[in-house]
DNA sequence: TTTCTGAATTATGAATTCAGAATCTCTCCC
DNA sequence: GGGAGAGATTCTGAATTCATAATTCAGAAA
């Protein structure tokens, strides 16, 4: 028998869903502006029936909020949100952390040390684009090595909730090296395969990053009024 | 200036999803059951166009799967997909309750202890719908007292992906005694706000949960072939 | 019989249409 | 000048329509 073929399309709605969720995460929409349909329409070439699908999906995943009889608008996002999230996102880390270091081989040890010195080089000469790059390469690879896949989703599902805020406010360098002094703080539990450790330490690396994000974006906001 | 009337009539795909999740729930629709849109438009008196929108976001929440050219069909749940969604609500469940320690009252202790006693004597009588309502108030008393909005979303959304299990496999009984003996631990931490402690044997508990859920999903399986 | 083929039927995905709500605009009046 | 309100316009939500893919079923061939 010939090999069987992968052809699998997607609904419109899905491609659409996905567009609309980068489109939002990329500041192509930023956060508060309106969704217009008739212009994403034309932009996309489809009708106005699977567009709305893609935009009642992205809703419910809290991207977009859904005013009735009034369209859809990017979400904004507000502190006591932030303050929500990030304690179930560092649950969250925690288990992944716990998982990984159970699983975890030399190959991954590896790889992770290689994106550590990413993110410790790009700290140091400033590229904060690399840095936030190789950060979240960090952070994807130990759900990767964790190998819980609804557990990757959950966390992204929450990740992207909280993408609003770095067009609200910027990180001020000190939080970066708090946060590189965690990484090395991970990376040694890691090697000594501390399971528990590297839980407690990616929870606490979490609430660190809580209370940074909360004081920049207070900064911000008094900054503005 | 009069009250603000409360007319935000949600849009019919918003009810319609509702409907769908609790026929899913409810055992309306079975596992692996096609989701017929005509007889769904019919018995809701709606069009397609609302219902096949609240199909697509019953299905971003992993309720039903959707098959290209193929429609809805309601989600099955597998031995590993479990395997994986346990610990994830474990440690959702742990940092609830290390955030209802630190916020318990004695007014929300009384009401927990209502329900574990009722939790106990459903288990003495048997009564079992009865001890899975109270068990679930219990649990759901915990998040609610935690005061985390996004963390109870979050894991009710994995929750629910669940609920096929008690299509497939019936819990026996001896796994019950094991949860009563659980929740008197959890309830005995409670009391004495060891929050990491009640954290702890939250995570435990639904770890025994797991195994016992596993166990009662295997036997069904080997007794089906 | 059983299995294969292809037309008829049905279901799905997406575009279009339609009704009603929200928004805008222009006039009129103070 | 500065609203208030009628009417036009635009936008949203939902029904309908249409094209195409999947399924069913009758009939032919083995």
């Amino acid at each position: 028998m010939m090999h069987a073929s992968p052809i699998t399309r997607r609904s419109l709605a899905e491609e659409l869903a996905e567009r609309l969720r980068d489109l939002v995460i990329s500041g192509g929409l930023l956060p508060g502006a309106k969704v217009d349909e008739a212009a994403l329409c034309e932009t996309f070439g489809v009708s106005r029936t699977p567009l709305r699908e893609a935009i009642k999906i992205v809703a419910s995943e809290g991207l977009l909020t859904l005013t009735p009889n009034r369209g859809a608008r990017v979400a904004t996002i507000t502190g006591s949100e932030i303050a929500e999230l990030f304690p179930i996102m560092g649950a969250l880390e925690g288990l992944a952390g716990e998982l990984a270091t159970a699983r975890l081989t030399d190959k991954h040890l590896l790889r992770l040390d290689a994106l550590h010195d990413q993110i410790c080089a790009s700290r140091n000469n400033a590229k904060w684009l690399n840095y936030s790059k190789a950060n979240r390469a960090f952070h994807e690879l130990i759900f990767e090595i964790a190998g819980n896949v609804a557990l990757q989703q959950t966390y992204q599902g929450l990740m992207v909730r909280i993408h609003a805020v770095r067009f609200v406010a910027q990180q001020p360098p000190d939080a970066w090296d708090q946060a590189v002094a965690d990484h090395d703080g991970i990376m040694a539990a890691l090697r000594a395969r501390k399971s528990r450790e590297v839980g407690r330490l990616l929870r606490r690396h979490l609430d660190n990053k809580a209370h940074a994000v909360i004081a920049a974006l207070s900064a911000a906001l008094s900054a503005a009024s």
